[in-house]
DNA sequence: CACAATGTGGATGTCAATATCCACTTTCGA
DNA sequence: TCGAAAGTGGATATTGACATCCACATTGTG
């Protein structure tokens, strides 16, 4: 969980969500987010699949957030790139332990519970809206719109 | 947070645990955790540079827990083998964020900062003492000493 | 219609985590 | 004192996450 590309999966969406309603290209997400382009170009797919973002080809292509900033939880965007493995049976496999986990895995797992949850129930909106002197991805000050 | 590697750190110390304060050696820690012995060779060596354990050569030696139990937090094995890195700057190198994190950024934080704080303030004699049907490591029923 | 802008899909490269191997050192006990 | 039982240190795979590249498909615009 919440590896370099659930990182940028979520940066990405964070700077759609400025954009939102609007599109954006994939170089110019790319330079906000600082993210490698042709990396960030997987990660919109996976984006896409999950029907997080649309992908338009072609001039005035780009991507576009498919969901509202205010029904997009965090958790769908870590999902849509690396689900979250939960642990559900023992790692080592003992046929007695099975479904129940032993007090150790189950600490590990009560963790990445908590994680989740977290991100479930925080919204891109949210993140977005949150009064601070540090936007999301610009500079202070700068919490507008990507001018041309 | 939370690597292969962590697991197998948390599995050896289990078992140390319910041998402490006496010693085992590589190879039964081994086949108790399911961890390819090699590689956890490597792991205790980092966990006895961290003084959780102590290492004996020659006939007779192994490893054993230098802590006791219910001194030793999962967080303290978790940092030896892999410390948590909490998010103390903005990734993205913006200038004026720098400490004051963005609420994407702090939001992830977060969440690092209670796995953190579950971690620390679970000891190892809690996990090995939480009554269950499916001891640490072991067998249902079987949650004795190893014996030769 | 032609061309440039943009995303697509797949092959390939890079690197750190994971895992293995081996020659060597230390220790105990016969 | 010698040999077997351990751990040590370092070299060497292996693997998956991360990243790049390129030929191609699609779309808007002159």
């Amino acid at each position: 969980m919440l590896t370099q590309t659930v990182e940028y999966a979520l940066r990405a969406v964070a700077q759609l969500g400025y954009m939102a309603p609007e599109l954006m290209k994939t170089s110019d997400i790319a330079e906000r987010t600082k993210v490698p382009m042709p990396y960030l170009r997987k990660v919109l797919q996976k984006l896409g699949e999950a029907g997080i973002v649309t992908l338009t080809r072609g001039v005035q292509g780009g991507a576009k957030l498919q969901i509202p900033p205010d029904k997009l939880t965090l958790l769908e965007v870590v999902n849509a790139v690396e689900p979250v493995q939960r642990i559900r049976t023992c790692p080592l496999g003992l046929k007695t332990h099975g479904v129940r986990l032993c007090p150790l895995h189950r600490k590990i797992d009560n963790a990445f519970a908590e994680m989740e949850a977290a991100f479930r129930s925080t919204t891109l909106a949210e993140i977005l809206a949150e009064p601070t002197d540090s936007p999301p991805l610009c500079e202070s000050g700068k919490r507008v719109k990507l001018v041309e």
